[in-house]
DNA sequence: TTCATAAAGGCGCGCTTTGT
DNA sequence: ACAAAGCGCGCCTTTATGAA
């Protein structure tokens, strides 16, 4: 509620946030900052947080330190550096992450793990002394194979060798001596998205059945949608499927054609064009067949990760992450309908929990409520966990 | 770089609940 | 009784990923 001008300091937690600079929340965050200098006449302390200050590259850094110091390439001349930019070219150049000390000396403060140990012995945190658990790896080894009974071969050949792909391979369906620059451009991504699409499916398979049958059903719905449109001489593109796939009745499909592309099948070999599409539907609904089955007592990764989670859960609080939200629905379903984990209490936790919500999720973790905690990655920043015991 | 996909966060709208 | 706060939903933005 206050002016601008009672501003003195600045604090960004997680910092890299603000590492890319064509993002709205890093030119948001400079345009503030410059606003503050100019209402107070000077400019107020900036404080950046993060443990990770570099995610990708070493412009991550820089990009951060472009907002502390307003983009003023000359704030360390005095200490001999001339340029910013030119600075961080030439520890790209050498690559010698150490070449940044002297700029680092300059603007950070680093405190370590054993930093804390060897300095403050003593510290505390509310009356207690601080203590730092000792971090233990461990791996374990399951066998897809097994999960998915002899059937991952197959799978993984049906996607990766046998499916046609035709939906992102329409242009190789033209019927021209050759296509347009445009065109070709337009061919080869949409032969990339082939890659990325055949990627997430075996990425999703590997997550959990589940997810892996969701987006085979999900496919499935889209080719037939696709075929259907095609005939009316339109093009549904995923995006637009994606938008209406809930309510696609017969009624918002008219609505939807209206939005679509046109495409003139005579310019196309029509026939091989439905072939093809139809027999990547068949080919989904093979795999389907192959995994419907595999209900949680049949699933052997699932099996192998319950049987660890119990012996884990009886010595300790236990976090476990997960990538994908419907593996998390799927383990967190099977966890609440399994009688041997009744005397345990479980809480699941997405981006889909309302913030309200998470935050007395995770309030009952902190006061032991909780046994287990699943989880996406929202639980990956700014939350400190530390009363876990185990982490999955 | 590009784009599909799936994860997340943020904001505003309109409604309900809460506080004074 | 009225304003403020909270909530759910839809929409928009951001990010990582990987192949070309």
């Amino acid at each position: 509620g206050g002016s601008l001008k009672e501003v003195s300091l600045v604090v960004v937690d997680e910092s890299h946030n603000f590492r890319n600079p064509l993002s709205n929340r890093w030119e948001n965050l400079f345009n503030l900052l410059e606003e503050i200098r100019k209402e107070n006449q000077k400019k107020p302390y900036v404080l950046f947080l993060t443990a990770t200050p570099i995610n990708n590259t070493l412009w991550d850094l820089y990009w951060q330190i472009m907002l502390m110091l307003y983009s003023n390439q000359k704030a360390f001349l005095k200490q001999g550096i001339t340029g910013i930019f030119e600075y961080f070219k030439n520890v790209e150049k050498r690559q010698d992450p150490a070449l940044l000390n002297d700029l680092l000396n300059e603007i950070s403060i680093r405190r370590t793990r054993n930093f804390i140990k060897d300095n403050y012995p003593d510290a505390e945190i509310n009356g207690s002394l601080i203590n730092f658990p000792e971090r233990v790896l461990e791996n374990v080894d399951y066998e897809l194979e097994k999960t998915y009974q002899g059937m991952y071969k197959d799978i993984s050949h049906i996607i990766t060798e046998e499916l046609t792909m035709a939906y992102y391979r329409i242009l190789e369906y033209k019927k021209v001596e050759k296509l347009s620059t445009e065109e070709e451009m337009l061919k080869g991504r949409m032969i990339a998205l082939e890659g990325i699409f055949k990627t997430i499916l075996l990425k999703r398979l590997e997550s959990s059945v589940e997810a892996f049958r969701k987006s085979v059903d999900n496919q499935i719905k889209f080719l037939e949608k696709l075929g259907r449109f095609l005939e009316k001489g339109k093009l549904l593109r995923k995006e637009l499927f994606n938008k209406y796939v809930v309510g696609l009745d017969e009624e918002s499909a008219e609505e939807i054609k209206i939005k679509l592309e046109d495409i003139n099948l005579d310019d196309y070999d029509k026939e091989e064009l439905f072939d093809d599409i139809k027999k990547d539907e068949q080919l989904l609904k093979k795999i389907y067949k192959k995994v419907a089955p595999i209900t949680p007592e049949k699933d052997a990764k699932l099996i192998k990760f319950k049987d660890m989670l119990y012996e884990l859960a009886k010595k300790g609080q236990i976090v476990v992450f997960t990538y994908y939200a419907d593996t998390l629905g799927y383990i967190s379903q099977d966890l609440k309908e399994d009688l041997k984990f009744k005397k345990f209490n479980i809480e699941s936790i997405s981006g889909k929990v309302p913030s309200t919500k998470r935050g007395e999720i995770i309030d009952e973790f902190f006061s032991k409520k909780t046994d287990i905690l699943l989880s996406t990655d929202v639980l990956s920043e700014g939350m400190n966990l530390q009363t876990a015991q185990f982490v999955i």
